[in-house]
DNA sequence: GCTTTTCATTCACATTTGTGAAGAAATAAA
DNA sequence: TTTATTTCTTCACAAATGTGAATGAAAAGC
């Protein structure tokens, strides 16, 4: 819980008291690179929080992986779709290097946010800043040609790139490998 | 009042009693075609919810009108990160139809949400929504080709083609106003 | 260490979308 | 109604991105 917990305290100013609380209700859990903390088509029941490691959020369409999402240390994971409307996950969230988490069940948030209401103000602004984040990229892809995504990721997430093969940061950006070598290459 | 209160009721089931405690805190407001709710550069301070009309969220990017967003007869109109950051806003909220909105200033809903708690669900769950729809947006321009895009908003949101002017709808799909005409007469 | 697999790059050509101009159609204003 | 303004369509050509194949580099497995 070495980041867990300055990031409870941190952000969300929880007291000694609430923080143990709430670190009893996690069980950690290791994931080796290329193992799934959730796989399309299975009900999303929990949340977790990275320890140490990155994730990568996508779908498959047309028989191919769609990224729509990374996640490292300090993030959160879930879907929120399959979370919220108790439906199958469209995506699947996969380690991209060995990673350690921390994991709660949505019947033990439930119950612990009835016991420390502050958590639900947690949620809110998680998903709140989620939605900011999200209109983001969609404006970035509606708005931005690819070599002007590439660079706003580049001088905004400057480490996606030494952690996430480039072929998942071209899907990401919503175009091909290949194009992405090439506007690479252009530099 | 009309769509708001059995919007809140059947959506929230707020009682009878919270109803008209909220809303003794809105005030309704006309704005014609073409007035704006919400100016770029402006601090967003308050919600509304719309009765009657339809609006479109855009930004300037290189001196165009890029839209990320239209809004429709019972939903809510504001600007997440303005509000919520008090930073100026980057979009605009613009009517295109003559429109009847009920508002409510921030410092309202904050009193207000202390007297009736349930008000935190309703800002939680509109932000997962919105979260979850921005999500959609984002796969579609990443993963979609404008051609499939423009068939998905025919078939899920037909009423946008009755309502909102063609070249909006070009730049909410990401693409020029030529490039939709030629998608349309392909058909 | 060697071998196999995965990932990144390059190329020629195809497809999609953008661009600027022109005019038609629809809508608003007078 | 007539006129002005806004919106939509079409076209030829340009630019951006996709496609499939070939090759090389890097990483993983043995």
């Amino acid at each position: 819980m070495n980041k867990l917990k300055p990031y409870l305290q941190s952000n969300f100013s929880f007291s000694e008291n609430e923080i143990e609380k709430m670190a009893s209700c996690f069980v950690s859990k290791s994931l080796k690179k290329k193992e799934y903390f959730l796989r399309a088509g299975h009900y999303c029941k929990n949340v977790a929080f990275i320890e140490k490691g990155c994730f990568i959020y996508y779908e498959i369409i047309a028989g191919e992986e769609k990224v729509c999402d990374f996640a490292f240390e300090n993030d959160w994971i879930t879907q929120y779709n399959s979370l919220l409307n108790n439906t199958p996950s469209q995506f699947n969230i996969c380690a991209i290097e060995n990673a350690e988490i921390l994991v709660m069940d949505v019947s033990k948030i439930a119950a612990l946010s009835k016991s420390i209401p502050k958590i639900g103000m947690l949620r809110t602004e998680l998903a709140e800043n989620y939605f900011i984040e999200s209109t983001k990229r969609a404006s970035q892809l509606a708005n931005l040609k690819a070599e002007e995504r590439y660079e706003t990721l580049l001088n905004e997430k400057p480490e996606t790139f030494q952690r996430i093969p480039q072929y998942h940061i071209a899907s990401y950006l919503g175009i091909k490998p290949q194009s992405l070598s090439r506007i690479r290459a252009k530099k």
